[in-house]
DNA sequence: TTGAAAGCGCTAACAT
DNA sequence: ATGTTAGCGCTTTCAA
């Protein structure tokens, strides 16, 4: 009964306590201790209790990595990202689904204050409240955000630089001859919509091309609001292409068309945002933007592995991943 | 320095550290010291260092949950399930990624023998290899499997009824007068691959239709291979109707068929499986399976939490539940 | 209802 | 290079 401790390792290879965890710590032993301690261990099966060791240290070597929701599959290349440097450093990745958990939306804080990870990566596309970010700043262990900041300039925060994105978008759209240019607009409560919507109301402007109202309709990120919002932007004469400020609002747009008897790219133009696998499969292929995710992941992870290491401590600010347009076949030149 | 401690409450509040600790775990204390309890801990800002409570307890409340890899989408159900029903009982969960970890396939063991949770949830759809299973029976935590379980009867394991869901295609199709039916395979590593097979061939020869080994395809679960694999398919005389075995080489097949100026399902009717969301979206709309893959994730996490309080030590044997078709608009009555 | 004391498994001075 | 000792923050007898 009871798993076998860093004292019987000591007892059955004659030795002490301490001089095992010092080998179990990398530190040099005499030549037949080691000895002694490898056979003890193998035949034990011996293995370190890691609450024990995270309960002395005062660390765990752990990041948490907090998401609205872990069935997202949007975070994806995110996680790879963070894991692959997270890893390189000997931290451990753990997960924490704001939404799935009973606990609530501030549930993951308690998690930090009772020291289950040394730093924390929230990852959060939805506006971050005023009273969430005062929290994240009086917690006590390194923070990083992915996503909005909500304007915080304090903690160290990685986003898509989502206006040039669409700024690149519109500007291709003019280069190949359109000038109205229609634009689908995501939900109020992603940061992402505003700064998204600004890209495509600015580069317009510094274009000379016309900004009219009507031509912007505001929904929901999904299929079938796009198809919505393309049925009443085909209502409207002169439109020669729509901006889809996601991928599956542009697809929604394109089989609405499609249904409609429009030919895409002959009749109208579209283009997406966010380059998601199926943005390859649909007929024809979506142009769209990419997003560096696996960079943003990368970016994150090595921030707060920087304060983790008390290499910088007052890393902060904001830096803007920059998207790259993807060009297939929904769009064509007049 | 130093975060506050059960030491600090006791001090503040003019009380013992086995009061504060007894209040903190919900036993009666006197209402003036509970006051005073409160109060104190308010002002300090305490909070419980989970890993001193863990090491005592030599449990963490945490269900690990491993998983090929993070990255994959297919998850999200399964994790919703297993995250509702544990939170309903207290338990946290953390996820481990196979495949994104330096330490490789069999890291995760070491997670459990450190006791980092007290029970796991592996998932995969990877044939599991007899080493690890063997291993898995070695560790002394419960174990519950989601997928494969190389014939192990003896852990809990959770599986879908794939070899029913392919059955009830076949049945389908033939009802509404399909005779020369071909299929799409996937990749011999998964071992769905071989009892979705097992249900074409059985069904088949159950029904008294014709099985050719010609029809069958064997390919890779993409988009891109089920296209190749219909490519193939369209050459051969006689086929109305393609099962592929997942919706990823279906919509592949669809978009050859199109592309090679055939109507679906006016000259051919393909099924798919697994009734992903884009599955909804291409035109026209799959007709496919549907997985219970929220009721996987909620069966497996009881069955490890029964475990876990000790009601069933010996739960084991393998589930398997049941998906369901979707008639959508791939399939036409001959 | 409460306090004192022992101990969970480990690390880290300090001494040798 | 190794052993002794004193904790890390908490829970849990045992006595009072």
């Amino acid at each position: 009964m009871g798993n076998p401790t860093i004292h019987d390792v000591a007892r059955v290879a004659k030795t002490s306590k301490s001089t095992v965890s010092r080998f179990l710590n990398g530190y040099a032993v005499k030549k037949e201790t080691e000895e002694a301690l490898r056979s003890a261990i193998q035949s034990l099966n011996y293995h370190p209790n890691v609450n024990a060791r995270r309960l002395v240290k005062n660390k765990t070597r752990v990041i948490g990595i907090v998401v609205d929701d872990i069935a997202n599959n949007f975070y994806a290349d995110i996680f790879r990202g963070i894991e692959k440097v997270a890893n390189l450093h000997g931290y451990q990745c753990t997960y924490y689904s704001r939404k799935s958990n009973l606990q609530g939306e501030f549930g993951f804080m308690n998690l930090a204050q009772e020291r289950q990870f040394d730093g924390l990566i929230l990852i959060s596309f939805l506006k971050l409240s005023n009273e969430l970010i005062s929290r994240l700043e009086e917690l006590t262990i390194p923070v990083v955000l992915i996503g909005d900041a909500n304007q915080n300039e304090t903690i160290f925060s990685v986003d898509i630089n989502n206006e040039l994105g669409i700024r690149e978008i519109v500007r291709y759209l003019h280069r190949i001859g359109h000038e109205k240019i229609a634009y689908i607009s995501g939900p109020d409560e992603f940061s992402a919509t505003y700064w998204r919507k600004k890209g495509y109301e600015s580069e317009l402007k510094d274009l000379g091309l016309e900004l009219n109202p009507d031509w912007v309709i505001s929904s929901d990120w999904s299929e079938s609001g796009g198809h919505q919002a393309m049925k009443e932007l085909l209502a409207i004469q002169g439109i020669t292409a729509v901006i889809a400020s996601n991928d599956e609002m542009a697809i929604g747009a394109l089989l609405c068309a499609s249904e409609l008897g429009y030919k895409v790219p002959k009749d109208i133009s579209i283009v997406g945002f966010d380059n998601i696998p199926v943005s390859r499969w649909v007929n024809p292929p979506l142009t769209t933007s990419k997003q560096p995710l696996l960079k943003m992941g990368e970016t994150a992870a090595k921030g707060l592995i920087k304060q983790l290491s008390g290499e910088m401590e007052g890393l902060s600010g904001r830096q803007l991943l920059d998207p790259n347009l993807v060009v297939r076949q929904t769009c064509r030149s007049l």
